[in-house]
DNA sequence: TCAAAATTAATAGTATTACTATGATAATAT
DNA sequence: ATATTATCATAGTAATACTATTAATTTTGA
């Protein structure tokens, strides 16, 4: 990625967080930790207890920076989707072409992660996994409205409507943008589980990949409009 | 639905459960009750402890018939898919034409469930609802592949299956069916959320249907292939 | 019909989870 | 140098997700 975005800071909602773990050296040990231990053993067997034992530190600590592991999840996923959201705006930014500009866009928002130096502390490749394999538990709870109230999803609803919009500039005669939008996104997530876990329910595999399939979907939708 | 469909019984796979749930009345009256407990406090806060104080029946009886709860939800969600793919599969049985066909089936696989009365003790309506919010869950763990291979989600991939090959019937060029049926399977159930939770991701609510969404989606998509 | 078998209920118990509370120690800031 | 803040260690609680055992009830089939 570019040198600049090496100063970006993603940006989290403050009530996700009890004391921002990036203030501070435990804060970071934190999110670096839980990434790699919520990859490896599941979201539903991570505890703060075994993340203590894992950082060295004490579980109690860990609930100075996060009020529970469901915030701590809605921080990691926030922080994905805001992670993407910036990659996007930098890339396709001044692209004049709109189909160009969508084009470019589903190819970010539907590939496999690769490796982002600029944040030391967060392995982008892991996180991705834990994207595909957790997001929806961060949102299909009892709490989701109270939470979407409180602007917990605020920065996955800016990423769609970015989508939408682009969407909606190659074809304004489109009825569906945002469910177009929301559809590539969690779409995405769901053929790369599908590609792992069953590959007979979808056609993407190594050389054919999501972003080729909703690149496809997309454009001959668009092009197709009564 | 046709009164045929009252003989019918949606066969589950034996290893879901430890005693079939069919063979008694308390057995029935765990899936009738669960599934309205579930409907109202969620999957997360759901007990057996809690549903043998509903049922007037004691918490280690429900174990005798589930392993956890998570295979009772297992075994809900299987239902609720071998429902509907017996719908499919009878009201698409002898139709020809195969546009008609996939259209037919994608107006069953993505519309708001109605009551189904063949069925007394189970309340397919929440179970929609349940379907909605928590059938992601029942895959989305460590355990997948290993119960996977135990045939948990059989019924789920034979409808994606038929779905695909309805795909392919009508345009046999169409390189990603499984990917598209497998799409619109869950995205179906992601917009019927969105409609209830974040109305601003999605263009579907009251007068414009997912149906209506996906319909087009898929017929300008099929009619659109290099 | 009645005894054996199967099912269900009641009670108790365990390990783990998801926290909260408190006091002690270490780091840092003024 | 001292006050403030952050972290650590320990302990404790209520709830969860079970397992085990025994008793009561229902079903069944000889």
């Amino acid at each position: 990625m570019d040198e600049l975005l090496q100063t970006v800071r993603i940006q989290i909602n403050e009530k996700i967080y009890i004391k921002d773990p990036e203030s501070s050296n435990l804060g970071k040990r934190i999110i670096e930790e839980s990434i790699i231990m919520i990859y490896e053993i599941g979201f539903e067997s991570f505890t703060f207890k075994k993340l203590g034992e894992r950082i060295k530190s004490n579980e109690s600590s860990i609930y100075r920076y996060f009020e529970n592991k469901h915030k701590l999840l809605l921080y990691l996923t926030s922080w994905y989707w805001g992670w993407l959201e910036y990659q996007l705006v930098f890339t396709t930014n001044g692209m004049a072409d709109p189909t160009k500009k969508l084009r470019k866009a589903i190819e970010i928002l539907t590939k496999s992660t690769e490796e982002d130096s600029a944040y030391s502390h967060i392995n982008e490749v892991f996180l991705n996994k834990i994207v595909i394999n957790e997001n929806s538990k961060s949102y299909l709870t009892q709490e989701v409205d109270a939470e979407n109230k409180d602007g917990y999803f605020v920065i996955y609803q800016r990423l769609v409507k970015r989508l939408s919009t682009m969407i909606t500039a190659v074809n304004s005669d489109f009825l569906y943008p945002a469910s177009l939008a929301s559809t590539i996104l969690e779409g995405s997530l769901h053929q790369h589980f599908l590609k792992d876990h069953f590959a007979s329910l979808t056609d993407c595999h190594e050389n054919n990949h999501p972003t080729q399939y909703f690149t496809q979907l997309v454009f001959s939708t668009l092009q197709n409009t009564p």
